[in-house]
DNA sequence: AAGACGGGGTG
DNA sequence: CACCCAGTCTT
């Protein structure tokens, strides 16, 4: 039996009901696929609901403020998504009269749309037989073929893209693909693969050779690096706050946050963050400062991790960027500064 | 070629 | 804690 069809078949009785199976409409194909990279199913899905919810078509996502596309994508991460989103959104929709580009080659061009999502939106949408490799495709070649080479390496890439364009199956390369994610995804998982119960297990090299542990091969990243961020929760007379939107490269840009004193070491106990950087946020102006929690906040990140302190003040007057505390609710801000307004209930404190 | 970029789930 | 997830962009 080849491959592909018998991956196709475990997919026909296989797979999960998802709303974006049942259609081929480019937009509703991109946003699933935007809203899925790096990011689990159940995960992505309640955010997938929201977004055509909110914006049924692409006219729609292109008209909605950033502030908005930010606020609905709070707490999927990778925010550069959102904003690519939203850019590619706004041209398909006022350069484009809101019709997709239809080839492998067109959508590449799009921003945040690179080659896996160009090669799912062209073969799910358009039929076009070029085939996606993803984390879960990586896994089900590198096991099946036994192929060491590592997976985040050029070679890899470029030795696993091959394979996949030679299995693939151009009478439909949809079904093809989306059986091979979905395989890796329920069946060649990670961990504790159903070796068992495999369709394919008579084939496969990594079964025959007791290496299902060991494939895929990836190299390993970088080690986290810690941070130290002190948050001034600022309280007014006037029950106002401030926010400031964080800009440039780094994480959580777009997002809004409370004003931030980063610091190289962690602000020593019974110490305070410079009274020189809260003078230009606050200007010279008679407050009070208390440090909310006396153990830091750990925010993990894959690449960092971010020891919070927050500290409350007390000032008379915040200046005309002072946006009302019941306001906060609506920016989009880090789940890190969500936690912390969940736990807190900032709207109590302003009675 | 190597990093940066989130957050949540799993063993 | 380490690894993974329907990857992309920048340097």
């Amino acid at each position: 039996m080849v491959f592909s069809k018998v991956l196709i078949d475990w997919y026909l009785k296989n797979k999960r009901e998802l709303p974006w199976r049942k259609t081929s409409d480019p937009y509703h194909i991109w946003l699933s696929e935007i809203m899925l990279q790096q990011t689990r199913i159940e995960q992505g899905l309640p955010y997938y609901m929201h977004f055509t919810s909110a914006f049924p078509s692409v006219f729609d996502l292109a008209e909605a403020s950033q502030e908005k596309v930010l606020k609905l994508w709070q707490g999927l991460g990778y925010y550069s998504r959102a904003r690519n989103l939203h850019e590619t959104a706004k041209y398909v929709a006022e350069d484009l009269n809101g019709i997709f580009p239809d080839s492998y080659k067109e959508l590449k061009k799009l921003k945040g749309i690179g080659d896996y999502t160009a090669a799912a939106i062209a073969s799910i949408c358009y039929n076009e037989p070029v085939a996606v490799v993803d984390g879960n495709v990586y896994r089900v070649l590198a096991r099946f073929f036994d192929i060491e080479t590592p997976i985040n390496s050029s070679a890899g890439i470029k030795e696993f893209k091959a394979l996949a364009s030679e299995l693939l199956d151009e009478k439909d390369p949809s079904s093809f693909n989306q059986a091979s994610m979905e395989f890796g995804a329920l069946q060649c998982k990670p961990r504790n693969p159903l070796c068992e119960t495999c369709p394919l297990s008579l084939g496969c090299l990594a079964l025959q050779k007791n290496k299902i542990q060991e494939l895929p091969v990836k190299l390993k990243k970088a080690k986290v690096k810690k941070r130290y961020f002190n948050y001034l929760v600022v309280f007014s007379e006037e029950n106002k706050t401030l926010l400031q939107q964080r800009t440039g490269k780094g994480i959580w840009n777009g997002l809004y946050e409370f004003p931030l004193i980063e610091t190289e070491e962690p602000v020593s106990e019974g110490a305070f963050p410079s009274v020189e950087k809260i003078n230009e946020i606050l200007g010279e102006q008679e407050l009070s400062l208390e440090l909310h929690n006396k153990k830091p906040v750990v925010h993990k990140l894959s690449h960092q991790h971010i020891y919070t302190h927050f500290w409350w003040v007390k000032a008379e007057k915040v200046g005309k960027e002072g946006i009302p505390v019941k306001n906060v609710k609506d920016y989009p801000v880090p789940v890190l500064i969500a936690n912390f307004l969940e736990e807190t209930a900032l709207e109590t404190y302003s009675l």
